[in-house]
DNA sequence: TTCGATGTGTCACCTGGCGACATGATAGTC
DNA sequence: GACTATCATGTCGCCAGGTGACACATCGAA
């Protein structure tokens, strides 16, 4: 609903009086819904993880942490981008400043629980930090994903992509340099 | 002098009014230096990093992209981070959704930019896809070092802190996986 | 029917941010 | 020393995002 007046004239220049209007509401009410104009774009993304963390714990445990991440990410994203309006909002994303602000922000709560979901997996000893540089690092791979795929018009095989950007990065957990 | 406010009684219950008097303005000045109020929070430091693309340049050619950047984003962060509020002001980011989002908008900036820089090195071939997950690799990395060093209170040594995590964290570049 | 919960409209308000204009200081020229 | 262009700042008014308080309606349970 928003995303399509978004698409059409700009986020800045769509007020939220606007998208009320169009969904049959008053301004109050769309901020009944939403707890910011932005997050309507976000509308039906899940973009805090829930079920990331769970399949998180759920991965065998004998399974190296960057790998764990691999595995649940690709199964979250597909699921998250099988959605039609998604090249739609990307593109929107990348073109508002204050979009980016927001999905970062989301993407900071999700990268605290992901971490700890990583430190409390069974049988790892993960320190904070390194916790961190792999759920930061997963992260990185998800972004290049995104832009790449956008770059290609949505034509690109977005697992296919994770996959590659998996294999071409990686983390070590021994935390001395020889 | 902004930060002080922030720092004392929190960023969103500080008006913008309450820093241009205490800086004995008007709230229209302030904003003729400042874009927004949370860029007085970055008052004084370099975020666009200018001189990183420079120095990106400026690196020897035989040197790989991931060495490169290490090497650049330690200088870089080294005469960043010597500011005395150096830890306030991450915490400040820290606890405020909104300057992490209006840090992550300048970092995105700065990545296309560096991004971009890798690919124009002299010798490198490196496929857009390539340079995103390097600069974005970099950046978690950049992330961490600061998560981790606002943990220790300061204490830790940030440019130790900084190899490491690029020892830990790598970035091949041939793009197939084996 | 009555009661309470839930959803929505109305109104008033604060704050960030911008555009337009006035004013004052300052520096440079003749 | 007077004149003027420039720049910084103040003043005023406006828009839009966001919140709190309150009223009203609808609907289901008792």
């Amino acid at each position: 609903m928003a995303i399509d007046l978004f698409a059409r004239q700009g986020f800045d220049e769509t007020t939220v009086e606007d998208i009320a209007q169009a969904a049959g509401m008053t301004k109050r009410s769309f901020f009944r819904y939403f707890p910011t104009k932005e997050d309507a774009v976000f509308e039906g993304i899940d973009l805090t993880g829930e079920s990331v963390v769970a399949d998180i714990a759920a991965r065998p445990a004998d399974e190296g942490p960057w790998e764990c991440l691999h595995q649940v990410l690709r199964a979250w994203q597909e699921e998250i981008h099988a959605s039609e309006q998604a090249l739609a909002t990307i593109r929107l994303i990348e073109a508002t400043p204050a979009l980016a602000g927001r999905l970062h922000q989301r993407r900071t709560e999700w990268r605290r629980r992901v971490s700890n979901a990583l430190q409390d997996r069974p049988g790892a000893s993960l320190d904070p930090y390194t916790a961190d540089l792999l759920t930061n690092a997963a992260t990185a791979v998800l972004d290049a994903v995104s832009s790449q795929w956008a770059r290609s018009d949505g034509n690109a095989d977005r697992p296919a992509l994770l996959d590659q950007g998996f294999y071409q990065v990686h983390v070590d957990l021994n935390s001395r340099q020889e």
